[in-house]
DNA sequence: AATACATGTAATCATAATTGTTACAGATAC
DNA sequence: GTATCTGTAACAATTATGATTACATGTATT
């Protein structure tokens, strides 16, 4: 099991549009970078102007940042694109026994430490942001 | 998108085991606490016993736990049921376009975050045993 | 040896999520 | 009005999950 893509396309996305800032960068331009169909684009890119992170509108070709860089942490973007759900990054078995001693308690035992395990992985998301990313592509370009 | 809830039953197995460790814990009794298929949980006891973490044979009847509880983290049976890979937490597009300085640079970018993330998830995972969990439900059953 | 019962394992199925594809409606600019 | 773009829905191919069935294999008991 992976968590989806669309994450790492959502990265992709805002990551290109600040590369590409001066020009126009439509759903066909960002398709062509990440090497899939331009409508799986712009789905993306609806969910990332939902949650107002981008600007784009209908009829108008391409798409702007709607923070700063310094201002969208991946962990904006991991919510954005909805690739897990809080508290559901594990899954436990929905119907143990309640006539057992284990199973009708292991569900209240264990969510908790799922929990916590998601949330420490979703910390290092908060402490990373698309400025992060930039400077880093920026540097392995030698154009920093 | 959540993990497979092999890692939950993985735990439900392993904590009953342990809390019906005079009696016989055989696959049946196991999966009418668990509300699932002897087949399944036979599959899991496969994963379970192949990463040394319980005993079970051929034609004999129940399994036991083959180490200390204090010794079994709930990384142990996370790797043990095969839930999540190496690196794999989360997945990135494969084939970015690399005339493009993002679609050429992402992947090595995002990759050591990605992983940095999964690994603080994990780190959680192998901070807490079995013994965590058993006495956690000993607790809620008020016989500690 | 024969029987009963358990584990080990493969094959199959239903369901759900993911990703790509096509098509078209709606909005904008020229 | 035409061209171009976004917004969105429908559909298909692929994959993972979890349940189910069936049966081979191993052990103990009689």
């Amino acid at each position: 099991m992976s968590i989806s893509s669309r994450f790492a396309v959502g990265i992709h996305i805002l990551t290109l549009i600040e590369f590409n800032k001066e020009g126009v960068t439509s759903s066909e331009f960002l398709a062509s970078s990440v090497n899939t169909n331009p409508a799986v684009i712009r789905k993306l890119m609806g969910m990332l102007k939902k949650a107002g992170l981008i600007e784009v509108n209908p009829g108008i070709a391409g798409a702007k940042l709607a923070k700063e860089l310094s201002d969208i942490t991946l962990f904006d973007v991991y919510k954005a694109v909805n690739v897990v759900q809080e508290k559901e990054l594990f899954s436990i078995h929905e119907t143990p026994h309640p006539n057992c001693p284990v199973g009708r308690n292991i569900q209240n035992t264990i969510e908790p430490i799922f929990t916590a395990a998601q949330l420490a992985m979703e910390k290092v998301l908060r402490n990373v942001t698309l400025e992060d990313v930039v400077k880093d592509i920026a540097t392995k370009e030698n154009i920093c």
